[in-house]
DNA sequence: CTGTTAGCGCCTTCAA
DNA sequence: TTGAAGGCGCTAACAG
């Protein structure tokens, strides 16, 4: 099975490759004479033949390939993103490939290098960061970018986000409606919008309620497991009172964290109080089960892809910003009695 | 910032295509005038040149790009393994587009030929099963395929994998060692060798230790916290005696049966021990922190990565099939004294 | 040292 | 209904 060319087959079917080409493409098989066309069929699916969609890309200008790209495989709360990025693409034909910048934020630059390099039709981007805006803006003029989850401050680039400064809202809130009124706070990178986003919702639901935010003394540099023990144990260390609860930026950190409190004798919920964020499938089965707050994955990358093919079919179009609203699961880590675990898959 | 090609820049310098492209290709610049080579080079940059990657494979006949396939991104297990293969190639000036099946048996074929449509040097597969045997064979006689992590049994593709029988086997004698007689044991689908093969070493360690292994009713349709929890909830559920440690396949079953069995009113390390596998970031970090078997992930893609490369260079090579040794942590799942919570990264 | 030519695999005029 | 020719962006072989 070495590589079938167009010209292979013409070869055996005595015909021209133009032949073969319109005989091959349902949309244009109707200008070829019927029996040739089966012929060409018959003998082009007992060679093997695969069209080559790269070179196809040349005459068409476009590879029916997007790039997707995703700050860290290791959390696996962009699986779902991912997967309804990859689903609503097949389900068109189109491909969708996947880099990641390990969170590193030289690597963006890149990556986007290499995927326009390899003539991605479009790009749909989840791991920007505020200055990368002029990096994304420059590939925007060659081909559509969407935002997907996290977007810098200021951009125009079209974008589908979650309601973070909501989500930290409702977290402040839960908290509060506990009693805790001196709540700590473990922020993820402060580059990263949707952190931000979070920690402001939060803070100041904090505030209207007479709480007091304990800020963590360093900010996590990745918003990973390690890191949120590494600043838990910071503020577990300094010389200040301990909050009764913690606000975790994300579920990875919060188990950091937790962990960090432990080694410290401390008790979750017994002695302090946990919440975590993105409502990963850990969160449910850890101990603790981790109270969190949850937002629709699959379906912003459903849309994120539906714009960016929006996109492509017609640049003048301009996709509504879409915001998605989260919800808070109270869970052990809380106080809440635990149920059943959750079951479902995704 | 549109396409900028070699041609525009042959324009504005007044020179022709060719020269360009000898200019701009370190080993071919030597032919050029110096003067020019610096000219052009400085007109490249003023406008923004990115050569065409895809353009450039057609003459060269490879694209400098490898399509990697592992089954599901929402198992971080793969992250690190993912790393070893990018920065590798990275290294190289080569890059891995990612894919991912999902696990899902059918969409490998489709997936792999998406990959060898858009040219791909060569293959990284680590979500082979055993029926797959026929397309990655037919793939690799067009370019490099390497297996990694999963390899059907019976294959002449080249492939790295990790010692699961010995990991299985340590588990075994893990869990003998301390006092179990009745184990279960929580299997991943039965057409991934690896799973077979952690069955396999661990059954023969504990029968060869006089102890008795307690099957689970079903196998898992996929390794993942939900089916943990199924085949676990079966186990409660039958009317056998239950075991007093259970193996699951790997960690994110663990954490299912884990909070299972919780849900059945029983504690882990009190009531039962549990051990997993792949020794997953949240392993350390849960409650009760999870005994389970780390092996070397970032290793395996590493030299994965290797075999590709050498194996597009010289279509002659026999990559050796490397088999990894797997090393146990006993942690408080298996009633070890939690120490500090591990704190690496990777 | 530089320009010309040809062609990777495909599709789309244009002409027959 | 089919063939011929051109070109997407790039590079290698061949002239000069």
């Amino acid at each position: 099975m070495q590589k079938v060319t167009l010209k292979d087959i013409a070869d055996r079917a005595g015909v021209h490759v133009s032949t073969v080409s319109r005989a091959l493409d349902p949309s244009s098989a109707y200008r070829v004479n019927a029996q040739t066309v089966n012929e060409i069929r018959r003998i082009a699916d007992e060679m093997g033949y695969r069209p080559d969609v790269i070179a196809r890309g040349y005459r068409k200008g476009s590879t029916a390939t997007f790039g997707v790209v995703v700050p860290d495989l290791g959390n696996p709360g962009w699986a779902p993103i991912l997967r309804g990025i990859e689903n609503n693409l097949e389900s068109r034909g189109l491909m969708a490939i996947i880099t990641e910048t390990q969170d590193d934020d030289q690597r963006l630059s890149r990556v986007i290098e290499h995927l326009m390099s390899r003539r991605v039709d479009a790009l749909i981007v989840t791991a920007a960061r505020d200055d990368h805006v002029p990096i994304l803006e420059a590939a925007a003029d060659r081909v559509p970018v969407v935002l997907a989850v996290r977007c810098p401050a200021r951009t125009r680039l079209p974008h589908v986000v979650f309601d973070d400064v909501e989500g930290g809202r409702m977290v402040g809130e839960h908290l509060l409606s506990l009693g805790h009124r001196r709540i700590g706070q473990l922020p993820g990178p402060t580059d990263v919008t949707h952190f931000v986003d979070r920690s402001q919702g939060f803070t100041s639901a904090i505030r209207l309620g007479g709480g007091v935010v304990v800020e963590a003394k360093d900010t996590a540099r990745r918003p990973t497991i390690a890191e949120g023990a590494r600043i838990m144990r910071m503020m577990i260390e300094s010389d200040e009172e301990l909050p009764t609860a913690v606000f975790a930026h994300n579920d990875l950190m919060a188990f950091g964290a937790i962990g960090a409190l432990r080694d410290a004798g401390l008790d979750c919920p017994g002695d302090f109080h946990a919440v975590g964020y993105d409502d990963t499938p850990m969160a449910a089965f850890s101990k603790p089960s981790l109270t969190s707050v949850r937002h629709p994955s699959y379906e912003i990358g459903r849309i994120a892809a539906d714009y960016a093919v929006m996109l492509l079919d017609n640049p003048e179009f301009e996709p509504t910003p879409l915001k998605f609203p989260p919800s808070l699961t109270p869970r052990a880590s809380t106080g809440e009695q635990d149920s059943d675990a959750g079951l479902s898959d995704d």
